[in-house]
DNA sequence: GGATGAGATTTGTCGGACAATAATTCCAAC
DNA sequence: GTTGGAATTATTGTCCGACAAATCTCATCC
């Protein structure tokens, strides 16, 4: 084998970028020993909190080895500090690289290529997939994308889905919702009011009442666009938080929403909709702007 | 172990209900001989041609073993041969029905999982998600919702879909196209008005004019919906071809909807798009209703 | 120069083993 | 009888080592 060979530990890059022991996901510390720490934060360099876009109540499976290492490699896909067309180092050294078998490896590459993220084929190795095949609409995908600070695009992106989505939600609730949906709506915006965007149920709150409205459409292909509304929001609410001091009350656009849905008035509900998408996008904007890369501190 | 245990070769449904040997996929004859015979077809009982929804070009991977497993489990939960609660059985008899080892069958397991189809719990088992948690628009889920004849509610969900998102979309390749997108969507436009909808390359090239007009769009989430938009078109447009004799001519619209975005006229392009989709919405009702339960004839 | 074949490298698959986890059962104590 | 807790046990999670299959590379031959 002619040519310097990349050294142990690193992973390389299309053009020739090494990325030096960017890979290692949670040293499994003993697996014998030690089965009480559970170690919660993975430790990615210049993460934020993981959002909470699906509320997994109790049992969080998120022990498991190929879940973590798929996640790992996911972020730094989304971080682009894998970018495509890159080689993944070969099974072996990857699996020695994150202390894991070769087994646990590939289950979590399977979840990536299932993800359109990687691809994999005999010889060539594993590579980052081309970003249009990404299924970037994935709500585990989305989720590694706000684990890093996203881009400017990206947030953009999402907010082009919201305003795409949400108005047109809103009017479908409006004549299909059911008593149920109005219900779940109701409370939602009622705890929302209670608990205000400053603590985090509030907020999951906020995302409760937006994802209610989706499902009240009755398309569940729409109801799937859930997580990548809910990330928006999560977005805008999180840094509206921290950078505005005395932000605007967000409540009268949310009433304005449901009464129109309330009183199934399709076009009022969709008009509300538009406005109370434009304030997020405001705010959005207003972020953007003034938040500067204060994201990833602690 | 009391109790009359379930036969081999079988599946076991909540409702105690149990499906017959519905879980073998091409038993791999002899995985040393034959290698010659590319079996392209995977039995699944009462399946329609695949869709070509992502084109892949020359070397198909479809030949991996967990690939072929998550796909038959996949047709199966989107067909409702396993519904939402059913536990599978145990990887060792699982794999034994596949005639595969464990090893292939959790890697299927783990790409169902990627996709939220199922769930997986020590000592509980592996179990069909509820369907709120499926990742409904993956292209490859769809896929597999198409292999089956979909029920009418999908695909009134999927005309949702296309009603929601086409419009807007057009709006925005409106004013963001640029000249590649333009030359894309001509592209397309021309080869369907060559080749008509009655062959496949015809219907190909629409999908490709509409997925264009999302690439349009400028915003990778929403480019993101192709796949979504593309299983509508191919269902309607491939029973439209098989119902009616003399099926409209829809390339007028098609033109319509070109020339609004190419002389960046959102609103035309908005309304343009609005009445296309409305027509292909007519075809789709008329096949629903027309077209009964011929839908599985070879 | 192009086609062809041998070799090497990488993923794909196999089989068996043990660990970790949690549902179940059973026993004991109240 | 009920409740609490410990032992049992079934199931997924992980590891290891080996071989098969595919295909890229390169040398060889026509």
């Amino acid at each position: 084998m002619p040519g310097p060979r990349v050294a142990h530990g690193t992973f390389c890059t299309e053009n020739g970028d090494i990325v030096q022991g960017a890979l290692h996901v949670a040293d499994r510390i003993g697996r014998n020993s030690a089965t009480a720490q559970n170690g919660q934060q993975d430790d990615v360099p210049g993460v934020m909190r993981p959002p909470v876009l699906r509320d997994r109540p109790a049992g969080a499976p998120s022990a498991r080895l190929h879940d973590n290492i798929a996640r790992g490699i996911g972020i730094r896909i989304a971080a682009e500090t894998l970018k495509p067309g890159d080689l993944l180092p070969g099974e072996i050294e990857a699996a020695e690289q994150f202390s894991v078998s070769r087994t646990a490896y590939r289950e979590a590459v399977r979840i990536l290529a299932a993800k359109g993220m990687v691809e994999s084929r005999t010889k060539t190795g594993t590579r980052i997939s081309p970003r249009a095949r990404w299924h970037i609409l994935d709500p585990e995908v989305i989720g590694w994308f706000l684990e890093t600070k996203p881009s400017e695009a990206f947030v953009r992106d999402l907010f082009g889905v919201r305003q795409m989505v949400e108005p047109h939600a809103a009017a479908l609730a409006a004549t299909h919702h059911t008593r149920r949906d109005l219900d779940a709506m109701t409370e939602a915006l009622d705890t929302m009011a209670r608990l205000q965007l400053a603590t985090e149920e509030g907020r999951a709150a906020d995302r409760a009442f937006h994802q209610a409205i989706l499902a009240a459409t009755g398309n569940e292909l729409i109801s799937a666009l859930s997580p990548t509304v809910a990330a928006a929001i999560w977005w805008t609410t999180l840094f509206k938080s921290r950078t505005q001091q005395e932000p605007r009350d967000p409540l009268p656009e949310h009433y304005a929403v449901l009464n129109a849905i309330r009183s199934r008035e399709p076009e009022r509900a969709r008009e509300a909709m538009v406005e109370l998408v434009g304030f997020a996008f405001d705010d959005m904007q207003l972020s953007l702007s003034t938040d500067g890369d204060r994201l990833t501190r602690g």
